[in-house]
DNA sequence: GTCTATATACAGATAGAC
DNA sequence: GTCTATCTGTATATAGAC
């Protein structure tokens, strides 16, 4: 638990914007190790195999999740604002991680499947107290989901789907409007 | 446009189901072949390239999506109850063939993303006149994202959180209730 | 801790028989 | 229309030098 290696941490940015960049199918070990500025053999001295590279993007997806969990508690507009505002921001670290490993579950690895879905219990659990009920727990749940599916997408970034400025704003209030325990 | 031989739809019947089972990766030429029952020459005499079928995808998710637009605007519940109720239908044909092609959006394949964003765009187009304004069109639109994400996210399908039955009647009540014109 | 070199497997694609 | 055989590139992983 003491701080990592760096170079460590850098092959995980490496692997993690591949990922987002170039999908699962890009992401290889080679280039992978070009991106990080190491070799082959360097990063796996890091991480002995592909899966204990993608263990290792899980472990930072938890963290940065635990992090994002307290800060939600303590936001001052109120969780179901803060929850619907960060689920667009685009190069937040826990977003890009999260987009990183939604990837690797979608090419069927299944520890990464399985954190998705635990994170998404916890922030669930952290929203229940402050929803009407369970439909209006689930419709905050499925556009924030909507909105990271949205980025996931990627496409050109010019005028994508997801709301921005005002319109996040007019969404944010409707959707408080619409479940506000 | 004349029906295309049986063959070539059993091929992309393979290859959409090996997408969406186990992901971009294991949806190789090879493995599709052996799901179709044909061997790999047999497959490239129908799909001379491996875009070539990803190409017969995009195709099949046009057509679906066409004969879904029609059946949305003649429903007897409404556009809004229709798209959200089908967003989150498993099994039926173009769910498939849409997380299929998701896939490749995911992998970095640009005229999936491209295709995708039509669709969405006619569902948009279809569904705006039904809303009260930007946001409740957002709001209609981000939620049937997320049904189709978590979908995507496949995991066991035990009890999954995609809301059914009652909670998706209770779910579409509120988001009708919430973004009617 | 980081490197080069190499082993093994499998990807997409071509050639040509049937 | 469908097959087998084969070419070429590249993936993960190992061995061992520095």
């Amino acid at each position: 638990m003491s701080r990592p290696p760096r170079a460590r941490e850098l092959v995980l940015d490496a692997f993690e914007t591949l990922l987002i960049d170039e999908g699962e199918r890009a992401a290889t070990l080679d280039a992978t190790a070009r991106a990080a500025g190491v070799s082959k053999g360097g990063l796996l001295y890091h991480f002995g195999t592909k899966e204990a590279l993608e263990a290792g993007l899980i472990e930072r997806l938890d963290a940065l999740a635990d992090a994002d969990l307290a800060a939600m508690e303590n936001s001052p507009d109120g969780p179901i604002a803060y929850f619907v505002r960060t689920s667009a921001m685009n190069d937040d670290p826990l977003d890009r991680v999260l987009i990183a490993v939604s990837r690797l579950a979608q090419g069927g690895h299944a520890a990464a499947g399985t954190a998705l879905r635990a994170v998404r219990e916890r922030w669930a659990d952290a929203l229940r107290p402050h929803a009407a009920d369970r439909a209006a727990l689930d419709l905050i749940m499925l556009v924030s989901d909507g909105l990271y599916f949205n980025n996931a997408l990627g496409g050109d970034g010019v005028a994508g789907p997801v709301p921005t400025g005002e319109a996040m704003a007019s969404l944010i209030a409707l959707v408080e409007r619409a479940t506000r325990a």
